[in-house]
DNA sequence: CAGAGATACGTTAGTGCTTACGTAAGTGCT
DNA sequence: AGCACTTACGTAAGCACTAACGTATCTCTG
């Protein structure tokens, strides 16, 4: 599914997606089960029966919704002859919604259907349906706390103050060249051997033998990374080039690039490569767009597993 | 919020204001921002981006949405100037969708923001925004191998083909006793030290004192409790109802409490009372409708924190 | 190579919700 | 008491999507 790879951006794609597969489930289930009630009406026939008669705007609050859709939602019910209107005598303003005695009979008759909804969704979805609802409700929760557009506006006030720096590496940011590499690695393919070994001591295996690495930061955050190997004389490698996912598309990657190569130059470098995986387009495209082109085969006697693509600099 | 006592009966409702609630924030964040986007596109448009120009099925597939949809909204993104349609000179029934100049000016321009939506989410969700995508990704899975419907239906069959059986206390039961109870009590409130007490032998703390305890059987699965406790003589307390969550609806509560005011008349007991708490209103409702009269103040010298409701039997 | 069936996709009608608006009824301030 | 205000709620218009349909095009089979 390609919207999960947009990951916090089509949330509410996804969210949507979801609902609906619900909505249509549970609308199967009554027809098929012949109960002549319908999804949407849950919310609303279930305060009823739960609180007792109330008023639009009441139940709307209750169920989340506004009183435009309730009132609607109430002419079907009316017309379904689920409920009845009245006028509040207390307040002339006020419309109370009361189930009828038809509503209260179907209502008790799907009780064994509602226990079968919820059987069956912990059945089809075991334990995740309970970490669905807990993450909703954290979400629900943390919304109300922490309202997201103003997080996001925030956010973007701090992306736009400082400027995207490559700074050269140095001992205090070890820790960081793993951070960024193991994030994109463990979440597309897995560290392998070689990936272990390099991440952790970086200035024995990349800087000692003629490398350089470099880092992006934003702030106060370290965002990416990039690093130059020196294979043999002359020849050197482009590895290691992660972005904190949640720090992407701001130039980073471009910029470290930029960074890698430049180094390569003032190196006098005749032959620059990469190896990478094709399931990685955008890095891809990038690179493609910096100068390197896309070799027909692999590269013989690559280090890594998951490497498919081989591409080699060409300069212009 | 009501809907999350609805649990699992109301997750499309759930989802779907989620999903609301997050379409509306982008929107709100791409209009202060002065980005001539709106959420809903975004799928398409970043699709587009990232494979290439694709056909309309092509993207309604991977969008998860219907061919209509994207055909509608690529009136709308056509009229946006952000894309072209162009006839596939392979296959004439083919319109294949491409991003215009303008659009890709558009989107690269969106990198910081969308960079900041994440950074946004992440902050005001915290490790939430983590949980829900999980939740979502675990939850689509499930559904494709074990379709909700069908499991619905089976658990209906189910239900259906065995009646609710209400049967006296067996040693081989008193797990099932603590299980139910522990439910409700960890669900609204917290196990006090007298229920945990109770509980955990209810051989000695109920039955010996003269007590009884029942059962609801469901097939193979044990489904609610209910004990009724002899204080003094011919003074009974009824105690521990529990029904299992996902087994509510199907009487159960009902036919244990049928049992009980049975055994309280079978024992010649005069005085048969409860305390129970006000946010169990389905519970209350059941007590009342079985005859229990509501006091004008707590049982004095309960037991119980959690009791703010006392009951005593009135026959009739 | 003809014709049945499948596929691609635009169009239309309908649904479930929203926002915007209008009206009636209650509330508060002077 | 009078007048501005707020509140309750129905109605209208609009939006995003779906299902259903129609048409054009392609593919497969005998």
């Amino acid at each position: 599914m390609y919207l999960a790879s947009l990951g916090k951006l089509a949330l509410g794609s996804r969210l949507k997606a979801l609902s609906d597969h619900f909505y249509g489930a549970a609308d199967e289930v009554y027809q098929t089960l012949g109960a002549t009630i319908e999804s949407r009406w849950l919310p609303v026939l279930r305060y009823l029966w739960d609180v007792g008669p109330s008023s639009v705007t009441e139940v709307a609050d209750a169920i989340g919704q506004t009183h435009s859709a309730v009132s609607q939602l109430t002419d079907k019910l009316v017309h379904a002859g689920m409920v009845r209107r009245q006028r509040d005598p207390a307040d002339g303003r006020r419309t109370v919604l009361v189930l009828t005695e038809k509503a209260h009979a179907s209502l008790a008759e799907l009780g064994p259907i509602w226990c079968a909804v919820r059987r069956g969704v912990t059945f089809s979805l075991e334990e995740h349906a309970a970490q669905l609802l807990d993450a909703i409700e954290a979400c629900e929760r943390a919304l109300q706390e922490r309202p997201v557009v103003q997080a996001i506006l925030a956010e973007h006030a701090a992306i736009e103050a400082s400027p995207v720096e490559v700074v050269p590496y140095a001992p205090e940011l070890r820790e960081h060249f793993h951070r960024l590499n193991a994030q994109w690695l463990e979440r597309y393919f897995r560290i392998e051997e070689i990936d272990g070994v390099v991440m952790s001591d970086p200035e024995r295996y990349i800087l000692q033998p003629g490398g350089a690495i470099f880092f992006a930061r934003l702030g106060e955050d370290i965002i990416g990374t990039c690093a130059l190997l020196q294979e043999s004389p002359g020849v050197f490698e482009l590895t290691k080039m992660g972005v904190d996912e949640t720090f992407r598309g701001l130039g980073a990657g471009k910029r470290l690039l930029d960074a890698c190569i430049a180094e390569f130059h003032r190196r006098e470098g005749h032959t620059l490569f990469l190896e990478s995986n094709s399931v990685l387009r955008p890095a891809l495209r990038m690179y493609e767009k910096a100068g390197f082109v896309l070799q027909p085969s692999i590269r013989p006697g690559s280090h890594y597993e998951r490497a498919d693509v081989y591409m080699v600099y060409q300069d212009r």
